[in-house]
DNA sequence: CTGCCGTTCTGCTCGTGGCAGAACCGCCCT
DNA sequence: AGGGCGGTTCTGCCACGAGCAGAACGGCAG
């Protein structure tokens, strides 16, 4: 694992990752259930350490993995693919690697800002 | 390339695998388009076998060859993933899988077909 | 101090991403 | 009939990285 950090590599333009999308909407969705990463790496049959890095957005999962993980967390792809879209316009509209890159800015002091997807009940 | 189409493998719900639904919209925006295969693949800087792979859902692309065919694309990450969601969506809603498997049946007769994005609304 | 939870490091294996080269298959030309 | 053109598919290849186990480490709450 060399440095995916290392976004000296590619002059990519500040567009955010897929993987990093990814990764941050399925942390926020378990968080927002409140599952560890155990539970979660349970259910969905692959490793603690490894959900942890694709949470991180430092592997790029398989479209199996994201699958399992997704089922792991209650959510289908299509609900997932939104919520990510949403927080990717999120991460335009504000800096997004501006500066220090500190995700989670606009914790929703009410407004649900994106399109949020729908609730998933309770 | 073992088999990537043998989805007894796993008991996987009839959920469309993230790279099928992501090839099948990347296929329906370069049409749209009316792009080639050698067109975009230039662009993005990819092999032309590759690219159709991708396109195909048979090859598990890097968030680095997503973004880079996107950009080739003219689309951006966010737009991608509202649309692949609506594509998943309309996929559930009719057979999927059901018999044949033949997508874009709900062809709009004629409309300017662009992102268009969220309608389902109703 | 002691767990609990997440992160990170080492180290390993084996799969596969991604390429080139070429053949092949419709299809539309004329 | 031939011949491009666009796309698919096959072979073969190599390096990288997915994915795991094991363990150590760093907060943070009790």
């Amino acid at each position: 694992m060399a440095e995916i950090l290392d976004f000296t590599r590619t002059p990519e333009p500040p567009e955010p990752l897929w993987r990093e999308a990814l990764g941050r909407k399925l942390r926020e969705t378990r968080e927002e259930r409140g599952d560890r990463l155990v539970d979660v790496a349970d259910r969905a049959g692959i490793s603690v350490q490894y959900l942890s890095e694709i949470e991180r957005g430092r592997k790029e999962p398989s479209s199996e993995m994201i699958a399992a993980v997704a089922g792991a967390l209650g959510v289908d792809l299509a609900d997932l693919l939104i919520g990510i879209a949403g927080q990717v316009r999120n991460l335009r509209a504000s800096g997004y690697l501006k500066a220090g890159n500190q995700f989670h800015t606009s914790r929703p002091t009410g407004r649900p800002s994106g399109p949020v997807a729908m609730a998933w009940a309770a």
